[in-house]
DNA sequence: ACTTAATCCGAGTAATTGCTCAGGTCTACT
DNA sequence: AGTAGACCTGAGCAATTACTCGGATTAAGT
């Protein structure tokens, strides 16, 4: 049974075994960033072990050796990524918050904070939102809009004083959800005829206006 | 060369031949609503040709009578797809210019009509969007958003005694553009725990309040 | 130096799957 | 009835690819 008789979709995540050596850490790391690159520069059916094997300088063997499966390699690929992310957001957001002119400088600070965080990666999103099956069950995909929440919460609260909403919670969820949509959208399908700038702009005055 | 030999990434949409006589006809049919039916119970990775021609209850080799590759058959099912989803929402905005109360009554009302239209289609959409690498380049789905943005200027032009835009073309797009987005988001990755009445609300109540 | 465990190697295997082709069957038309 | 061409069949080929396994190499601990 060389290949998995089915889709075997209880995504098997977990490393098979840690490295302990720095040898062995390095390599793992190799193969994330091959794993990564080739998923950007190939799209998901043009990552195949062997590929990413030869592209991180490794044997084929080796990657079985802290992978269960072909689906984690990417996964963990993925999950680093996110990882850094969430990072880039969260202090945005904390020094978002330091600035003055709020709730306009705050909200400027941060949307541009993320738009900058998502179109660094911009390639590798679009191929993994648009191709990668099991993205969504990545658990660093579905922490970050967690964390988003959070976040956009917790800014609320600090800005209680300059803002009013009706529903406090929810009204902030929704406009978060919102906010986050439209971002998405705009870097994972770039309308051609656009700025980003101007498309920034608009969406900070909306968000202004609405509070 | 049974199969493409690297990925033909030109994408080879045009059916081989048509169906002339009825039979045909009925049979192409089948078997576009297969591939879709097993699209989306099973994922982009569960469509296979025999698979599909299974499903249709044909053999392997008329598939081949009609389309050129896999991709065109999958192809062709989500442009029906997505043909009649344009067709759905300009109905819906046909019917919300007409209504009194304007313009929330309108938005309100075409709000609904796209999420419901997409709503229908919920999982055959989301794994359309998030699975197949070429679903950006079925001319179905580029000409979708287009025709938004024709209906919304449209849907402007006729009401804009009672809107007041600074720059009415580049704000109704903007506009859209983060509508639709946020509809998507919504049906696609559904949040559970916000009812869609609710988001339709809001969204409809920001439009509004914006306009 | 010696042992133990971690790490790495890579040819080979079994399964999958897109697609062809040589021929059959049905339909429309004369 | 005859025939051209539309329509359908399905066994099987050729290519691809996830993953294994027996063994080699390197590092850590003593």
């Amino acid at each position: 049974m060389a290949r998995p008789t089915k889709k075997p979709y209880i995504l098997d995540l977990e490393p098979k075994k840690r490295p302990a050596q720095p040898r062995a850490k390095a390599t793992v790391t190799a193969m994330l960033d091959a794993a990564a690159q080739i998923l950007e520069r190939e799209g998901y059916d043009g990552v195949t072990t062997n590929h990413v094997a030869e592209a991180a300088g490794v044997s084929i063997g080796s990657l079985y050796e802290y992978f269960p499966n072909k689906q984690s390699i990417i996964a963990a690929a993925l999950a680093r990524e996110l990882g850094e992310i969430a990072d880039e957001v969260k202090t945005s957001m904390r020094t978002a918050l330091s600035l003055p002119d709020q709730p306009r400088g705050g909200i400027d600070h941060w949307m541009r904070g993320m738009m900058l965080s998502l179109e660094k990666r911009g390639k590798l999103l679009r191929v993994a939102m648009r191709e990668v099956p099991f993205f969504w069950d990545i658990p660093q995909a579905r922490d970050l809009s967690e964390t988003l929440q959070h976040i956009a919460q917790e800014g609320r609260r600090k800005s209680e004083r300059v803002l009013h909403f009706e529903d406090p919670e929810a009204d902030t969820y929704l406009l978060m959800t919102m906010c986050w949509a439209a971002i998405q959208q705009t870097v994972l399908y770039r309308p051609t005829h656009i700025s980003r700038e101007r498309l920034t702009r608009t969406l900070v005055d909306m968000v202004t206006k609405l509070l």
